[in-house]
DNA sequence: GACTGATTCAAACCGATGTTTTAAAATACT
DNA sequence: AGTATTTTAAAACATCGGTTTGAATCAGTC
């Protein structure tokens, strides 16, 4: 069998199309055209255009060595390195140039314009993610996964993050001087670890001595 | 003349249509059908879908008060609480349930997906409020508003708000009990000031430190 | 009340695009 | 070889959706 040609053909050229003008806009011609099959084949082996997406959707998030991104085993013994490493790892995994910037790109698209396959989406390439945060926040604020707090540091972290995925095409308006160095990818994810450490350590802090207040209130 | 009546007629509901569909999938048909008008008003009156989209986008930021929310006389005296009450107005313009969350759903599609018009759009809603967060963040940690630091401070900031925005729907489901009230929102934006100022003080310090460091080694 | 220009309307136009069809050719499997 | 599965090619189909058109209606003016 040589569907294993035309077929991945079809899903590796249908991802970057899909990825560059998201569903709705893409064109099963180009798509066709690009990975140079016959127009008929995207409905031939996925019945359908959406059919094709959920497939691109499901062989995107397999193939693109997502799974290494939310490894609980990362390097560094305390949960700061931990995060800092995490945070590194997403941020490569969003600037690299040959990497596939798909499922960020596939998200933001997603975003914008929900199509039957999102919430799929959402637990194939955000709640890993997002799970993964918690825990570090979690381990770094000493409280627990699903706890409130938690959660809304976890938000705080992946903004941080993310910011760099939405807005690329807004900071390259914002800050045309910005240049995408291996070099800058690791100063950003160093500066968001240390202000997001310090947020979540004042946190603590702070849990504490609000702690300290209500014995004393209630000692009164 | 009642041009009055069709045209914004036409101008208001064609917001709201662009903001939930977003701009390529609105569809003029639709928008006509909605506003009560008829299909060729749109044509006649704005020559064009991309006319009226322009359109929109000029109604939309003037009439939206988008105006107050970079004002820079914001209430509080320290940076602090100036960051606090900018971050709350964002939020609460961000979900603000009749208040207008057209921008940025606007932005959010042209995130996503830029029209023509992404470049005014980037000028009109997203450059004052990271110009002024970047002015608050200076304030913070006694640095130049161009510097670089304050740059991926302000962006440190702005990620936490606009994750918010853009991962609504993500949020919905991965912390599905999350219920949006007025105190929530306070909850949130109180969070995200509290987060910010740590993070932004530790840096302040960092740079002392680093200073300190310097003057060391440069004297040995 | 007739003229003029602006506005509205219903209908048609037309290109784009997903899908299907037909037949033939190429390939793989037994 | 023979059969089933893929692939190609070209055309047609159907629908959607932006745009155009030409007639009808309305508002203001002489």
């Amino acid at each position: 069998m040589r569907r294993d040609n035309t077929e991945t053909r079809i899903l590796e050229t249908a991802g970057h199309v899909f990825a560059e003008t998201g569903f709705q806009a893409a064109k099963v011609r180009d798509i066709c055209a690009r990975a140079g099959v016959n127009l008929a084949a995207v409905n031939y082996h996925f019945g359908d255009k959406l059919g094709l997406y959920k497939e691109v959707l499901r062989y995107a998030c397999c193939a693109a060595g997502n799974a290494a991104t939310f490894d609980p085993a990362l390097p560094g013994r305390t949960p700061e390195s931990k995060l800092r490493g995490f945070v590194r790892k997403l941020l490569q995994q969003i600037y690299g140039e040959d990497r596939p910037a798909w499922p960020v790109r596939l998200m933001t698209h997603e975003l914008a314009q929900p199509t039957p396959a999102f919430d799929g989406v959402v637990d194939q390439v955000m709640r890993p993610k997002h799970d993964a945060i918690r825990n570090l926040v979690a381990g770094v604020i000493g409280r627990p996964a699903d706890d409130r707090q938690t959660r809304l540091c976890a938000q705080s972290v992946m903004g941080q993050i993310i910011v760099y995925a939405h807005g690329r095409e807004v900071l390259k308006r914002l800050w045309p001087d910005l240049q995408f160095t291996p070099e800058t990818l690791d100063e950003i994810a160093d500066h968001i670890a240390a202000f997001s450490c310090a947020g979540l350590k004042s946190l603590g802090r702070r849990n504490a001595a609000g702690k300290r207040k209500e014995k004393k209130l209630t000692a009164r």
